[in-house]
DNA sequence: GTTCTGTTTAGACGTACGTCGAACCATCGG
DNA sequence: CCGATGGTTCGACGTACGTCTAAACAGAAC
């Protein structure tokens, strides 16, 4: 890849024509390929599976390093590539930050790979 | 990544409970991430989603190289890995190789992403 | 057989990625 | 204000990845 990767904001969902629906642009295969690099990681898999089993209250940076077994750095830096994807959002409570899973942008991708959907 | 990546078998449709149905174990999550990295390229995005529009005939290493405007040994590479995903199959007709999409696989990696799914 | 075309593999190069420890920032409680 | 706790950022390290050219391989046609 000697050409560097374009910066493009992926914090939304992903929107354009599903895979199915015909032969895409490159624009549009880059915003795909983006969000799933930000998940094609078994410790960022993991820790969205975690997220989405506390959906509502969120789990904070503390909880979530002993349960991957990573120091709180590497786990703070799977987030926030979940972050910048906009798979996951976190909020400040006090000392600590909550994630919690954006459903919505998980299922737009979902939507777009779907070889059914067109 | 300091520990190799396990060798792991994917060449068959992601076979676990889906990331909404609970917490994930390192195993599980490692297959579901191997197989969107194969996909997580724009490069492969978009052979994939050429492949998708020709999925009876399929289509040939010479004639998809040009499309994405790259060499042929880096096509074939990309190739690889989506065969080594399962994603896609070649097969041999004269000197040409012609490569279909596997829906089905596709297909098993999406409902496992879908967070509505459990 | 030889030659030609299409495909894959091998090797090399630069970049990106995952991980850590250490330094820095933010917030709360004295 | 000060210290303590949780979180992020920085810098460094090794590995993996995408790309190319060149070489090896597989069929087809001669």
């Amino acid at each position: 890849m000697p050409k560097a990767l374009p910066t493009v904001d992926t914090t939304g969902p992903v929107c354009c024509a599903p895979l199915a629906a015909g032969v895409l642009a490159a624009d549009d295969a880059l915003g795909i390929a983006l969000r799933l690099k930000a998940l094609a990681d078994p410790v960022r898999v993991q820790l969205m599976s975690m997220l989405l089993a506390e959906p509502e209250t969120g789990i904070c940076t503390c909880d979530l390093a002993p349960a991957v077994d990573l120091s709180e750095a590497t786990v703070s830096h799977h987030l926030k590539q979940l972050r910048e994807a906009g798979l996951v959002e976190g909020t400040r409570k006090g000392t600590n930050v909550y994630y919690r899973p954006q459903p919505e942008a998980l299922d737009a991708l979902c939507r777009v790979i779907d070889p059914r959907c067109r």
